[in-house]
DNA sequence: CCAAGTGGTGGACAGATTGACCAGCGAATT
DNA sequence: AATTCGCTGGTCAATCTGTCCACCACTTGG
């Protein structure tokens, strides 16, 4: 279940170079290749890797504002709120949260005009009592797992 | 600069199916390959993407609790919290909001419990002032760009 | 109206990589 | 002592990659 020393050197070295293949990374680590390939293998059908997707910035698409905002939903409403939000494209992830405000989400806009356009429509719908929207200004730590991939490797060594 | 509707294409086709290759895609897609490395070539110099990184998940990592505390911060304190923040690995990742000295995290931690540990680590510090915890209960939107890819070519048919 | 530039096509080439095997070996488990 | 597991180092054919090329259609500037 937990990852191993050299699960974690994989995983680094693909995130810093996810281009090389197998058998370059084989060659990096210092294995052979059929460990790569069977330790790759594990990793995915373990669900620790889900996948190699493109990494999209959002502020090349076009849309370099950034927001979070704090949702509180009327009850009984949950599923049709979670419907609404999902089909807003702007709406780039959605949780439900401990505490007073009920859901939580991250949007993007073209700009601050714009993020106007955007919380207009996530809050036009009737199962949102109200909200509250923190702009973001800064990310000084862009969303990351490696530190988290290699503190879980040390733990296992 | 925007993208155009067969990158858009492209990108979708590429996070639904990541393992294929240039050749496949351009199979798909109807084009040929050359026109596939081309724009791929031009989508990762334009930094729409940025990568293809392995998308690790934290809970398949052991660390199956997920939260999202807001900080305030003493004045002029803003970089060293910074600093603080990013050498803590259960701290995913890091914003500087509008508002009085605010910033926002995401943290990770093997369990309820752990996560006090996490949120004693992430507090600890003298520049924090306050800190608010939302536990994230479900994710019903996992955090997605597909969508937003879709419109943005959509908007330069 | 012409010329240049841009972007796509279809094809070629050698070289590298992949997926799938195999037998052997050491360590841990039973 | 026998078995299982994971890793090694190797082979194989098939495929893909990177890098060329000439050609064509379309747009833009002169």
């Amino acid at each position: 279940m937990a990852i191993d020393h050299l699960d974690g050197r994989l995983i680094v070295l693909l995130a810093r170079e996810p281009r090389i293949g197998v058998l370059e990374a084989s060659r990096r680590l210092g294995v052979a290749r059929g460990t790569v390939q069977a330790r790759l293998d594990r990793l995915q059908s373990n669900g620790v890797i889900r996948g190699f997707g493109p990494d999209v910035d959002p502020a090349a698409l076009g849309y370099p504002v950034t927001a979070f905002a704090t949702l509180e939903i009327k009850q009984g409403q949950g599923a049709d709120v979670r419907a609404h939000l999902g089909g807003v494209p702007e709406v780039l992830e959605l949780h439900t949260t401990t505490g007073h405000g009920d859901m939580f989400c991250r949007l993007v806009a073209r700009s601050n005009a714009d993020l106007q356009r955007v919380i207009d429509r996530v809050v036009g719908f009737d199962g949102i009592v109200r909200a509250s929207t923190a702009i973001v200004m800064e990310n000084p730590v862009p969303l990351r797992i490696i530190p988290l991939v290699e503190q879980a490797a040390q733990d296992t060594d």
